[in-house]
DNA sequence: TTGTACGCGTTATCAT
DNA sequence: ATGATAACGCGTACAA
């Protein structure tokens, strides 16, 4: 194939049919307007030549791109990916396409991602902010200029006049607890995730209501945290089972892998009641399968419905259907999966 | 925050600083010829007002888009959601952006993503073809207009001219057979995946290039396909293992997750010489090293160098820097991972 | 029924 | 040193 030279353009189909460019447009577009033939003559030619309109003009013209904005952390945390797997489908199905942009859980590479598709003019922005991101100048000019925004999988800290969709984490880990606790444990033991993510405390305080509402003692001596480190998530498990006279005979953790780490450990030590410790960790991991010493459920966070409810949410309020001043706050809920 | 009501454009700028809107957008650029005072006071002006230049605008005058369209069959896959992650970074380091569109291995969905990609002028296309992919004209449009296209991840039959980014997976399974037979093994058995798909030939002939190299008699009673179905897996070890006095003492798997499946099997069933059958699967899944029954290697295929390859070479045909009839092929080799 | 004219926001060329 | 004008491709109000 040869590199067409001339582009197909509105203009150029006038000229070859001898007509104005409106004319070419209207009959493209099925104005009643235009005479039968003259329609079928136009559109004949612009399949012929493969006219494509610009979507550049168009966007120009009507003041909008057609285009949502995401900005995450990264793409390697399945968590993410599977938001995005929801919220693409749906934006693609409504005529919208999505440009994606990794943060790194880095502030300054989130500004500059705002920053370009703030130029693109998107439509509207699906933003899961990155651990250090305090300040929110680079997202507020989105809204300032009327585009929406949803904040999504992340909670943003001192930033209550926001649309939120977010997983419902602290009725993930209630219903965990609840569940371990119906099936007869009174010794639970909580080992939460990094103590500046938001959603470390929300989980911790699933896991306290439901030992309160069930009056079962809290004792801080089953509450640890850890990182994503293998190191740090053991020494917190060593913290957690070092009373032998006072041993957690069940355990909720954050996230899926830092449990399998704290199982590992347990098992490595041959931990004497090790078979009777049930675990439940946050992810539903589908590997899960295949480990011998799989936890007894885990706690699935839905993310697609997470990304879905986000564009949904946006796309309402790209049309209006919702007030932009309206804030929204919508809770996906986890789903405890047994084993 | 008040939605505001008239856009900040050059010639909103320009009227409140009573210029004409030429001297706005040169100041802007910082041109030469732009006195220094003006331009401080046009600056300062686009900073309070919170200029951001209209890309629509810009690109429809440099007729380009800085946006690359990427259509892969879905976000689900951790293979492409790595290619992407090198792949969005890359793009974002030179200036581009990136839009992604799922064809969850649907030639409709993907012909679909194609005419919207076109519509919006992205200046290249990467693609991961869908597995019906047979016809390519939805494709072959955007080298009509002198878009350059990539094919990656997935080879295209039946279309030579073309530029190719794939993972070396003949290399990959040479080495990892090589590797087996190295450690004495002689009954090596082959377990491919779907059968339509190449790179289950590619996997089998680096496996009997291995053997021939290596004077190994090759025996089809060793070699079996399945698809991403357990109960298929189950079946195709069964045929596999069914003969006790030739039974395989190591496995070569098309994937980790077929891979894992027939351990399960084989451990479930108490197969005698289970615990010296050494098994090598593609993927290098983390999980693995949570596994008590894990394979003695894995085949690493490295999606994010296939993403970052594939963007790169895209990027070269668009700036000319390689001629778009001079078609490449790259590859992408594997690594193998001993556990 | 068709054509003319204008504007979307920006940049580049040519005048002043 | 600054301004007027045209052009990118498209849609539409208005004129013919």
């Amino acid at each position: 194939m040869m590199k067409q030279n001339t582009p197909v353009t509105l203009k150029f189909l006038a000229e070859k049919l001898k007509m104005s460019v409106s004319t070419v447009s209207k009959a493209l577009n099925n104005y009643p307007t235009i005479n039968e033939y003259t329609k079928k003559r136009v559109q004949e030619m612009a399949k012929d030549l493969r006219f494509t309109p610009n979507k550049s003009a168009i966007n120009l013209k009507e003041r909008k791109s057609r285009i949502i904005g995401v900005i995450l952390p990264n793409l390697l945390d399945h968590y993410f990916t599977r938001t995005i797997y929801g919220l693409e489908q749906f934006a693609t199905a409504n005529g919208y396409n999505i440009i994606i942009s990794q943060s790194q859980d880095d502030l300054e590479k989130e500004i500059q991602s705002a920053n370009m598709l703030l130029r693109s003019r998107v439509d509207g922005l699906i933003i899961a902010i990155s651990k250090h991101t305090q300040d929110y100048a680079h997202v507020d000019q989105f809204e300032n200029i009327g585009t929406p925004v949803v904040y999504y999988a992340r909670n943003p800290s001192f930033n209550l006049n926001c649309h939120k969709v977010l997983g419902n984490t602290f009725q993930g880990c209630y219903e965990a607890t609840q569940f371990l606790i119906d099936r007869g444990h009174r010794k639970i033991a909580y080992l939460g995730g990094p103590k500046m993510i938001s959603f470390t405390h929300d989980r911790f305080n699933g896991y306290i209501n439901a030992l309160r509402d069930n009056d079962i003692p809290f004792s801080s001596d089953f509450v640890a945290y850890t990182d994503f480190d293998q190191e740090n998530t053991i020494s917190a498990i060593q913290n957690l089972f070092a009373d032998s006279e006072n041993v957690p005979t069940a355990l909720v953790a954050f996230k899926e892998p830092i449990l399998f780490d704290a199982i590992k450990y347990l098992r490595s030590i041959k931990h004497p009641n090790f078979d009777k410790v049930e675990c439940i960790g946050f992810g539903n991991n589908a590997f899960i399968t295949y480990l011998d010493a799989p936890p007894i459920a885990s706690i699935e966070e839905n993310p697609e419905s997470v990304g879905e409810n986000a564009i949904k949410l946006l796309l309402q309020l790209i049309n209006d259907q919702i007030e932009i001043q309206d804030y929204q706050k919508v809770m996906v809920d986890c789903k405890l999966v047994v084993h």
